[in-house]
DNA sequence: GTCTATAGTGGGATAGAC
DNA sequence: GTCTATCCCACTATAGAC
């Protein structure tokens, strides 16, 4: 419907640009320090404009960005079970190390959210909860196939291997010199019985 | 100078009010989404009343409360070395398990200064390097008294375990069920030769 | 589809009275 | 030491013209 032609194609234009001017600044600023105004002085429009294409207002804007980044991210761990999940965690934070934007709108977003009052409390909340019990089940399908290293605990192994991702992030998004998709990789092949 | 007694002691009382519901405020929404009569109206007076106490105006609240709570911090792991500052940052993470407060201002606030137009950019900068290097220090010294497993490298250790705090703070922020302490005292043990 | 104009709120900061 | 009054600015959102 929202094709290339006819009177809906320039709609479609202008949501793109508005939603990538929105993920630049919701990824340098977080979502509350974020204006509708400044959004729209970037895709060069008026304030009253960009919320002309988002009814719902900035609010709408937020979850349309999330929505719009989890469904790339998501994409690529679908199908994948047991070793293979677990080698695209790796490959995703060695794609992200690429994409320092989406890094940052993700840790500036699930931070303001820790807040319970916040629009997108419960998106994270959930978010995570689904990525820990994603990543529990990899582990648990490689113990399945006698993978992993005595006494390792796929729940327990999953939290930790999450919290390094955070880790890493954060310390990478700080500026420290550090491999991320190494550190990931090396911190789960400690679990393993064979090195991905 | 500022004691107990005479024409000072109201604004000493008065600083660490304002002090304390800056800190609270910063903890939970951080430093830009937070405002100065919201602070005001916590402690009980207006707006200007409080500009009057912090003449550097709202920035020279974000660095007083930062000064405050780093001395706080540091002054645990002054003099410590080896085994004993490793042990002392696991002690740490327990005490900071009961302070959401304090893990979720520094969360905060280190996330916004990511970017480095923010005020307290280079402030979270230095302070991460150092304690990274004071961290290596400490496994270096435990490497000298051949304490660490064989192949740890101390800064290497020294960026995954902070790297591992992170990651568990962050978790432990947005409601998982996690240890904070406990996960860190694996993980720092997985490089000693004596567990601590 | 985009604009101007405007309403309504809240921000930080200053001047000056008490 | 604290206040009121005030300034100027920025924000979100709506109404209505083109």
């Amino acid at each position: 419907m929202t094709g290339t032609r006819g009177a809906y194609r320039k709609t479609a234009q202008r949501r793109e640009q508005i939603l990538d001017a929105a993920f630049t600044l919701f990824a340098k600023n977080g979502y509350t320090a974020s204006s509708v105004n400044e959004i729209a002085r970037m895709v060069g429009i008026s304030q009253t404009g960009v919320l002309h294409h988002f009814a719902g207002g900035k609010l709408a804007l937020l979850t349309a960005v999330l929505q719009q980044r989890d469904a790339l991210a998501e994409e690529n761990l679908r199908g994948k079970t047991g070793r293979d999940f677990l080698a695209t965690l790796v490959e995703i934070s060695r794609i992200q190390a690429t994409q320092r934007g989406v890094v940052q709108l993700y840790r500036n977003l699930s931070t303001e959210a820790v807040d319970p009052e916040h629009p997108a409390h419960e998106y994270f909340r959930d978010r995570l909860s689904r990525i820990a019990d994603a990543v529990t089940q990899a582990f648990t399908e490689v113990l399945e196939q006698d993978g992993l290293t005595p006494g390792t605990e796929p729940r327990e192994a999953s939290l930790s291997t999450l919290a390094m991702t955070e880790g890493l992030e954060a310390l990478w998004l700080q500026g420290m010199d550090v491999d991320m998709a190494e550190g990931i990789r090396l911190f789960i092949n400690g679990y393993l019985t064979r090195a991905l």
